[in-house]
DNA sequence: TGAACCATAGCACAAAGTACCATATTTTTC
DNA sequence: GAAAAATATGGTACTTTGTGCTATGGTTCA
């Protein structure tokens, strides 16, 4: 189950992002309070190809060893990612994402 | 397993710290290659019990639901973490470490 | 020559994480 | 006040991520 596929979990959260566009259009908000209801502001979380991951790692000049440390998983399932034979789960995807679009410092 | 027990995950990084050692202590090393050898600008990430990982979330003021999405895990996950049925694994521990160490902010 | 890092590969296995549901309590809304 | 929605718990069944271990070959460097 992608992430793309449902933007909310089918949860009781069908409402949370309209509520917050009324409410942000409304007036001044602060970020504290946008965020219990707002998910807009979200790092997009989006399935990555065997490459993609290989991508952010080497983008992020780190052998897989040092990579794996980063994202606390082992060795052995960063180069099972990268050749595919498992795909990376609902945490760890979230990782990937953050290193993807924040940079690697995000998440050291 | 526990990121406390080894401090290296068993791997071939035993003297990672320590190249990294010399190299800080005999000169100026930009922060990326530092980045390859060192380990110990890694955010520690230690187990956490289920009141810990409430007192992150109600640090954040979300719900169960909203703190989920920030994951990227399902709610009732949350739910069983919380309750102590189940404990965050790798991946999983990471995402509450930074939240926990560096605010809420870092992983959204 | 060998010590160390790097990546691939395979296997067995525990348990993390998912999906779905029902229920109860509280909070919001009209 | 009642209706509606959000919140959290609890449980069950299931999938497969992620772990641990070991062996292998290629590369670099002293």
């Amino acid at each position: 189950m992608g992430s793309v596929k449902t933007p909310y979990r089918s949860d009781a959260l069908r409402s949370a992002h309209r509520i917050a566009q009324d409410l942000h259009a409304a007036g001044a908000i602060d970020k504290a309070t946008m965020r219990r209801f707002d998910v807009s502001c979200l790092t997009p979380v989006e399935e990555l190809r065997p490459e993609a991951i290989r991508a952010i790692r080497e983008t992020a000049q780190m052998s897989q060893a040092i990579f794996a440390m980063a994202l606390n998983v082992t060795t052995s399932l960063v180069s099972k990612w990268e050749r595919g034979e498992k795909k990376p789960g609902g945490p760890s995807l979230k990782l990937l994402a953050l290193a993807s679009r924040k940079g690697i410092d995000a998440i050291l």
